[in-house]
DNA sequence: TCGCTACGAAACGAATACGTTTCGTATCTT
DNA sequence: AAGATACGAAACGTATTCGTTTCGTAGCGA
C-alpha cells in the first residue's frame, strides 16, 4: 500500500483539469462582472467558458465554492509598485495604480458584485475584508515610513491616511459618476496632505 | 365633462391606497437590505408586508418599479445638520451623522443592494448618482466657505475633500470589518485636513 | 344603509436555474 | 496501442419566482 505518495503531487496530472478549470474560473469573473452576485448562473458560466455544466460540477461543489475560488483568482492581478522616487511620487503611482484597478480592471468590474456576496455570505466576507487589508498594508507601510523621516507631516495616523486615499477612489467607483482618473492622483494627494509637502 | 378635475388631486382618496404603498415600500427596503438585490423576491416583500401579491401589482408594473420607488423613499431619512459652532464643529457632526446613517439606518443596510442595483440598471444608477451627489452639497458649501474664511487651509479642492472625508467612511463600510465610528470623526478630519487647524 | 372598490388568499402557467445523470467521444497516461 | 478518464451535450426532476387571474371579504365614501 503506498500510502505515502498520497501527501506528494501526482506526477503527471492530467492537463485537461487544471485548462478546464482556468477557463472555467475566467468565465466566472465574467459572469460575476456582467450580471453580478444575484444573477449568477452556473449555465451561463459555462456557455461562457465554452464548456459543459457537467464539467464544472465535476471540480465544485457548488454555485458559492465557484464564486469564493474566482474571487480568489482575483488576486492574482495584484501589480505592485516600484521602489524608486520620493514618497510622493511613490504614493501617487500606487494611487493611480488603484484607480486603474478599480475603474478598468477584472477586480473593477466584479467590485459591486464582490461587495454584495461579502454582504451575503459570511465567509465571501471574511476573504473580501482580508484580501482588502492585505492589498492596503504596502501602502500604511509607505504613509508611515514617509511620517517617520518627515517627508509626509507630522500627526496624521498612517492607516486612516491611507483609508483616506484609496477610500476617495473607490467612493468615486460605487457612489459617483465620475470615477477617479489616475491625472487626479496629484490632486487627491495635495487635498489630504496638503500641497506643502 | 369634468376636464379640470382631472388635474386636482382627488378630494377624498381611499386611505386604504396610501397606507398599504407605505406598508409594501417599507417591506421592500427591508427586504432589499436582507437578502439584497439579486434575492429581491415579490412574494416575500408581500409576506413582509402582510400583504397579498396582488396588491403589489396594483400598484407597482414590476419588480424594478418597485426597487425604484423603494429607493426613493430612503430619501426620507436626511437628516441634515445644525447651523451653529466653528467650521470644524459643523464638519464633525456632518461625519458622525454620514457614519450613523452609513452604518446602522436602513439606507446602509441598503447600501450594497443599491451599489448593485445602480451597476446593473441604468435609470437606478442615475437616480443613485444624483442623490449621492445632492446629499454631499452642504458638505462641499461648508468645505468652500471655511476655506475662504481661514478656517481651513487653502490650496485644497472643496468638492475633492468632501469625498475624501465621506469617501472613508464609505470605504469602511464596504471594504473592511471596522465601520467607521462617530468617535473616529475627529482623527479623519486631523488627518485630512491636519490637526493644526 | 348601499354601492363601490381595495383588499388577502389562492391557484395558475411560463420561465428559469439548480444540481444530477447518462452517454458517446476525445484526449490523456503508460 | 490499450486502457483509463475527463470531456461536451443533452435530458432529467425539483424548486423558485414571475406576473396574471379569480373570488369572497372587509372597509370606504356618499
Amino acid at each position: 500500500m503506498p500510502t505515502a505518495l498520497k501527501h506528494t503531487v501526482d506526477p503527471r496530472p492530467d492537463p485537461r483539469i487544471e485548462r478546464s478549470r482556468q477557463v472555467i474560473l475566467a468565465a466566472a469573473l465574467a459572469e460575476l462582472g456582467a450580471v453580478g452576485y444575484g444573477g449568477f448562473a452556473i449555465e451561463s458560466v459555462a456557455a461562457r467558458a465554452g464548456v459543459g455544466k457537467s464539467t464544472i460540477y465535476r471540480h465544485w461543489p457548488d454555485k458559492l465554492a465557484l464564486i469564493a475560488d474566482a474571487f480568489r483568482k482575483l488576486q492574482d492581478e495584484r501589480d505592485p509598485e516600484l521602489e524608486t522616487g520620493t514618497p510622493r511620487e511613490k504614493l501617487a503611482r500606487i494611487l493611480r495604480h488603484v484607480a486603474d484597478v478599480v475603474v478598468d480592471s477584472p477586480f473593477g468590474k466584479c467590485l459591486p458584485a464582490m461587495i454584495e456576496a461579502a454582504e451575503r455570505d459570511p465567509a465571501l466576507r471574511r476573504y473580501h475584508h482580508r484580501f482588502q487589508a492585505e492589498a492596503n498594508k504596502p501602502t500604511i507601510a509607505l504613509i508611515a515610513s514617509a511620517i517617520a523621516s518627515g517627508d509626509f507631516p507630522a500627526g496624521r495616523d498612517p492607516k486612516l491616511t491611507a483609508q483616506a486615499l484609496i477610500g476617495t477612489i473607490f467612493y468615486r467607483r460605487l457612489m459617483t459618476d465620475a470615477p477617479f482618473t489616475p491625472a487626479e492622483a496629484v490632486a487627491l494627494i495635495d487635498t489630504v496632505l496638503g500641497s506643502e509637502v
